[in-house]
RNA sequence: GGAGGGGUGGGUGAGUGGUUUAAACCACCAGACUGUAAAUCUGGCGCUCGGAAGGGCUUCGUAGGUUCGAAUCCUACCCCCUCCA
């Protein structure tokens, strides 16, 4: 029997809703190992935080015992979400997908426990399947059925394309749930219809259907928009320690609450009274964001450098003071000396010239702690600040190391 | 098979011969301020030469063409979408 925090925390914290829930946590209860399915898409192998939501949710039902199997989607991956904008995916070669998956699982390791994972590949399974077998498995639908969709409705609605091959994704998914008995299945609340297909063809085929697990889609830095590697407002879990919390430093307040609940295990309670302080504005909301950076950067780092990472925060951002030792330098060599926009772009290939003019334009090129104002020769060992903290280093060309 | 709509800078999206490197918004960068890489305000946001003034080059699906001059007109091609059947 489960104590009444635990089965909240895990109900409740970071959950967008239980399909059915009842019926959920009657099997939690029973105590009998349960199989969890996560799917994985090869063609999107990083995780960000958004994705770590939904992980720690495996990993606290790990801990009571229960199993994941996580499916490499290495067929569907070639179909299309048909969550995305676009239908059409570029299909992976068989090595991408290999490397991507190794690179997943690496990632997905940080939170999820290892011992308690069976990996399992849906080519297993769909690399038998006839036309025969997709047919018998598409027959079992209706196009009405599909339009319930809100996704689908409304593109058909707009009469905006939808493929094909996006009808198929959800029957694939669901057949994935038969093949491995599933028990439970995790997704994100876009991913409602796709589990729910999967727990109608398991009924249809005799199972026990599976109870759909969903979380919320955590918003990302940008403080509006779902966290997604392509909008670029997302924190990765191999994000350098230093990044990470600067990343989360940069969360608008708002979202200083949420992430504590979705993503820390920091106490209920705390949280409500911290919720409160910020309300009666007895508290600076950075304190908290802080605190919030450290917990975080501490998860997939450790104690040690979410602590360096505060002082590197405290230091170069806040205080703009250029940073502690050489490490966090960008040194480039040259020969003799050199000019700024040599420097410059020797440092960031990717900018231009012109960039580092307005740049010096608007002040915000200090070479030796002075700001400047035109350009001048640097010469090795000495210090050029770029923006707000890039600091690069001149080494001198004979001597790098 | 027929009819029609459309491809513009990282994104959304204006612009149908000239003052268009291309409105506006978002994103991004910087400065100021601050309670933070929040918020707010201000400025910037193709490459290159130049200290600057200014010059050269490149850009609106692709390739040609008309024109003193084209994102805007013409031709061909590629791609996307919708409707009717």
């Amino acid at each position: 029997m489960l104590d009444a925090v635990t089965l909240d925390t895990i109900t409740a914290r970071g959950v967008s809703e239980i399909i059915v829930k009842g019926e959920f946590e009657r099997l939690l209860q029973n105590g009998n190992p349960l199989r969890l399915k996560m799917g994985f898409d090869p063609s999107r192998p990083d995780i960000h935080l958004g994705h770590v939501v939904g992980l720690r949710k495996l990993r606290q039902l790990q801990e009571l015992g229960h199993q994941v199997i996580l499916i490499v989607g290495d067929w569907t991956a070639q179909i299309g979400d048909p969550s995305g904008q676009s239908a059409t995916r570029t299909m992976l070669t068989h090595e991408e997908v290999v490397s991507n998956a190794e690179s997943y699982m690496r990632q997905f390791f940080k939170v999820v426990d290892k011992d308690r994972t069976q990996a399992v590949w849906q080519s297993e399974w769909f690399g038998k399947f006839t036309l025969a077998d997709v047919i018998r498995l598409t027959s079992r639908f209706t196009i009405a059925q599909f339009l319930e969709r809100d996704d689908f409705a409304r593109r058909f609605e707009a009469h905006r394309p939808i493929a094909i091959t996006e009808l198929l994704y959800p029957l694939l998914q669901a057949y994935d749930s038969v093949v491995i008995n599933s028990d439970v299945e995790f997704g994100g609340t876009d991913q409602k219809f796709n589990l729910l297909v999967g727990r109608e063809l398991q009924e249809m085929m005799g199972q026990r259907p599976q109870q759909c697990f969903l979380m919320p889609i955590l918003v990302g830095t940008d403080g509006s928009r779902k966290m997604s590697k392509s909008l670029e407002n997302y924190i990765a879990v191999e994000d350098p320690p230093n990044d990470m919390y600067g990343k989360v430093m940069s969360l608008p307040d708002g979202l200083i609450m949420q992430y504590f609940e979705y993503l820390t295990d920091v106490a209920r309670e705390e949280l409500k009274e911290m919720s409160l302080a910020m309300e009666a504005d007895s508290v600076n909301p950075m304190e908290l964001k802080k605190r919030l950076a450290g917990e975080i950067t501490g998860q997939f780092h450790g104690a040690e450098d979410a602590r360096a990472a505060a002082e590197h925060f405290e230091r170069v951002v806040q205080r703009r003071e250029a940073p502690e030792d050489g490490q966090q330098y960008l040194q480039v060599a040259l020969e003799g000396s050199t000019s700024t926009s040599d420097e410059f772009v020797r440092a960031f290939p990717t900018r231009s010239r012109n960039e580092l003019k307005r740049l010096i334009s608007q002040g915000a090129v200090e070479y030796n702690g002075q700001k400047i104002y035109n350009e001048v020769m640097h010469q090795p060992g000495e210090i050029i600040k770029f923006g707000r903290r890039q600091f690069v280093k001149t080494v001198d060309f004979d001597t790098e190391k």
